[in-house]
RNA sequence: GGCCCGUUCGUCUAUCGGUUAGGACGCCAGGUUUUCAUCCUGGAAAGAGGGGUUCGAUUCCCCUACGGGCUACCA
């Protein structure tokens, strides 16, 4: 049986790491098995719907190189793949059920079923809408016919008939095998009053008819796996695999990670931007293959100890023996541990084709931005650091006074004057540094504060890379033009 | 509350009955860099608790505790 999996985000505002991972699992697992990687948008709440979204989702992927098989972009022999289109499909499917005694139409409204749950939770029971107690609402089970008047104005739902005392056997592929009683199970509504199916019902349907060989979502779906096994049997199909991923929660407890926990925790949780509103991974000076790595590694190991992988290589070594069981915290510390590696690993010309790395150096031209990336490329921990650590290029950072003052002691004066000289005749500071040195030793200058007096004059502060790289960078006459500014600096400061 | 799933250093994890319980992030110390960072070396740091099974349990089983998910005409 060909492997043919998919992700099936809904398109109710941007998709965040979570989604991002199940569909990175989703994609693993089908090019691991030479299978089909499908993307479903599951559109079927007209009322949650953001515009948006479907395109936001397909550019979160396509940045991460996860580029569906098939999909609502590119189509494919399954289509439509888009929930909202497919209403025809749930309509002749739901008739089956209907016919076959599987399912049965209700009249209750919401507002009554909301005074019935109320009910039931005063007396600290579980709202059930079951086998032991459907007869008491307003169902074609009830009535002796069906409401042809409910029918016709379309004021009805259908729901799953879920006969009662059944041991329901289910199998995860991560977890093993489940055994759930169906009297546990409601009779879940599978079809709307506005037409639409419920995830419940469209899912099914459309997993069979697009041959899904093996359904990969997240843990959340696991209490529903009950449900959608007997809508399989009703149909008298045989049901996918599934694997039910470990959550992603938040960085210190409580939950699982949402979309808000972003701004509060000052990290990103979304992989690219979000209209002009929210920014993402990628804004945050992140490598695509930085995050994907990542969030392999957040409930998968490959049993040894490598953590770095391409997303070739995660393809080759991915098993989902390797899936982790319990929920993994996210760890922003150790994304950017990653990502900096990344950043070191990649070759400076590669780094510069992003538009990210272009927008933070827009003010060079390409030689020196290459000089420049390899200045501070292993120093970094993510492109945005490229603002900090190159700012001074540009302009110096007001002088570290506290710095200056401890310099002043050591007669920097001499120094400064003597590194003028040097610039002044080296056309090409190629000899600057050894010249400068040699001096130094032979004036018993110490080198610590010839090296200060270089650094704070070119710097503003005693930070950053070999101060003769950032000279030679720096060229002659804005090294010249630092070290006056600094001499003067001095002098005004007495 | 009910149901389901889970539980190894602070965090991500290795271990498929016998190990000085390993690695990584972070943290601390030392070294390199006469700076900071990188990098290198070292260190502190874990089997939730209680019962079994076994010659032997982190590993298998049960209970408890804790964590998480679900409990919509949302997905």
């Amino acid at each position: 049986m060909k492997t043919r999996v998919r992700f099936a985000p809904s398109p109710t505002g941007p998709l965040h790491i979570g989604g991002l991972r199940t569909a990175l699992f989703n994609y693993l697992y089908a090019k691991k098995n030479k299978g089909v990687f499908i993307l479903r948008m599951e559109d079927t709440d007209q009322n949650r719907y953001v515009d948006g979204s479907e395109v936001y989702i397909q550019e979160s992927l396509e940045w991460c190189g996860l580029l569906p098989d098939e999909g609502p972009k590119n189509g494919g022999d399954f289509g439509p793949y888009r929930q909202s289109e497919r209403k025809s499909l749930y309509e002749k499917y739901i008739q089956i059920l209907i016919n076959n005694g599987s399912a049965y139409y209700a009249y209750d409204s919401p507002e009554e079923l909301a005074i019935a749950r109320e009910k039931s939770a005063k007396k600290g029971e579980t709202f059930v809408y079951g086998s032991q107690n459907r007869h008491l609402f307003k169902n074609s089970l009830t009535k002796s016919s069906i409401d042809k008047d409910k029918i016709s104005s379309g004021d009805y739902v259908i729901r799953l008939k879920v006969e009662p005392e059944c041991e329901i056997n289910l199998f995860d592929e991560i977890r093993g095998a489940i055994k759930v009683s169906s009297d546990l199970v409601d009779d879940k509504i599978l079809m709307k009053a506005d037409g639409m199916p419920t995830y419940h019902f469209a899912n099914v349907v459309d997993d069979k008819l697009m041959k899904i060989s093996t359904v990969i979502r997240g843990e959340e779906w696991l209490p529903s796996l009950p449900l959608h096994k007997l809508i399989y049997d009703a149909f008298g199909w045989e049901a996918p695999k599934f694997m039910h991923l470990p959550l992603i929660l938040k960085p210190n407890g409580g939950g699982k990670l949402s979309k808000r926990d972003g701004d509060k925790g000052g990290y990103p949780v979304f992989p690219i931007k979000w209209k002009s509103e929210i920014s993402g991974f990628r804004e945050n000076g992140f490598l695509s293959k930085a995050v994907v790595n990542y969030l392999a590694l957040l409930g998968w190991n490959n049993g040894d100890e490598r953590e770095i992988f391409s997303l070739s290589e995660l393809v080759n070594c991915f098993n989902s023996t390797g899936i982790q069981k319990g929920g993994a915290r996210f760890d922003y510390e150790k994304a950017k541990w990653i990502n900096h590696q990344y950043i070191a690993k990649t070759n400076s010309n590669d780094l510069l084709q992003l538009p990210e790395t272009q927008k933070l150096l827009k003010g060079f031209n390409k030689e020196k931005q290459f000089k420049i990336l390899a200045l501070v490329k292993e120093r970094i921990y993510t492109l945005e650091d490229l603002k900090n650590e190159t700012s001074f290029i540009i302009k110096p950072f007001p002088y570290d006074e506290k710095s200056v003052r401890k310099l002043k002691k050591n007669n920097p004066e001499k120094i400064l004057n003597k590194v003028i000289e040097v610039l002044k005749a080296d056309k090409e500071i190629t000899g600057f540094k050894e010249e400068l040195l040699n001096w130094a030793s032979q004036n018993k200058v110490k080198i610590g504060t010839l090296m200060q007096s270089l650094r704070l004059s070119f710097v503003g502060r005693l930070t950053g890379p070999d101060v003769f790289d950032i000279c030679t960078l720096l060229g002659k006459d804005v090294s010249l033009k630092r070290v006056q500014r600094l001499l003067k600096h001095l002098s005004l400061s007495k």
